[in-house]
DNA sequence: AATGGGACCTGCGCGC
DNA sequence: TGCGCGCAGGTCCCAT
């Protein structure tokens, strides 16, 4: 699924098997994923250019390139960069010197892909909220002072924290035992601090096992993640949790999917 | 500030 | 087998 460890997986391999290459041809099949740019004007300002290394901010990719300017790329649901691509259901190609395709998939068509001349200023990445990783206790508790709102759909809010989504939340909170429907305000320092670490651990263990292949991710090689294996509740509902016996449930937060073990979160 | 709904799309699994 | 329905990892926008 692509949240902050899939995309860091993506990230990592891309740098790895694409950098220093040079875009030599570009085929567009779904022009839609482009946004704020036409096709004509990508494809007359990327060709050419040479992938000079990958980032991530929160869930967006950038591709940096020779020319100063970088390629962004939100998977959103569905969205695969693969490389070498065979070309099958790709939206976008791009052929690289030294041969092969970078293909970017999306079954949805939900993805967006732009092309910018400084990502660190662009609105979605001046609105993220800070990386997990880069937060201390304090200060998680204090984000979450006088917040009303449910602590589950809080972790989903990008510009609350960057890169959790639905799956991470979800077992992040069970490892913290705490309910999905809590009132974020309302946990103590002790449960805000089992939270983060929770949301810490998970997310690098999750990077660890190269992300979650549920249904659609996969990694630029193409080979799936593997921490499916350590999911605890993630859409296991009806299951028994490994922890106490009981059953897992789902219910419905903020319109999204929320699965808990009510015998282990409270 | 918080919550709920719908929208963007395609495709899968389910019950009938 | 066929058909309609609900659901799916993300984000944005509108209304209350």
């Amino acid at each position: 699924m692509p949240e902050l460890p899939e995309v860091e997986t993506v990230r990592r391999e891309l740098e790895e098997r694409v950098s220093g290459r040079k875009i030599e041809k570009i085929i567009v099949n779904a022009s839609r994923l482009l946004r704020g740019i036409s096709e004509k004007s990508f494809i007359s300002q990327v060709t050419g250019t040479s992938i000079t290394g990958v980032q991530r901010a929160g869930k967006l990719l950038i591709i940096e390139l020779s020319c100063g300017k970088a390629i962004t790329v939100h998977l959103k649901m569905t969205g695969q960069l693969v490389y070498p691509g065979d070309g099958k259901a790709s939206r976008v190609r791009f052929l690289l010197s030294g041969g092969g395709y970078l293909d970017f998939n999306d079954r949805r068509l939900f993805a967006e892909i732009g092309l910018t001349d400084d990502w660190r200023r662009i609105d979605f990445v001046e609105s993220l909220g800070p990386e997990p990783f880069d937060v201390s206790p304090a200060v998680f508790h204090a984000m979450l002072a006088g917040r009303k709102t449910k602590i589950k759909p809080l972790l989903l809010d990008q510009t609350f924290m960057a890169g959790i989504g639905n799956l991470y939340a979800a077992e992040s909170l069970f490892r913290a035992g705490i309910h999905p429907a809590r009132e974020a305000r309302s946990l103590s320092a002790q449960e805000s601090g089992l939270l983060l670490a929770a949301i810490s651990k998970t997310l690098k263990e999750a990077i660890r096992h190269n992300g979650s292949s549920l249904d659609q991710y996969v990694r630029p090689s193409g080979e799936k993640g593997d921490f499916v294996r350590f999911h605890k509740v993630y859409a296991k509902e009806g299951r028994i949790c490994g922890r106490c016996g009981g059953t897992i449930k789902r219910i419905s937060l903020g319109g999204r999917g929320t699965y808990f073990c009510p015998g282990c979160q409270k």
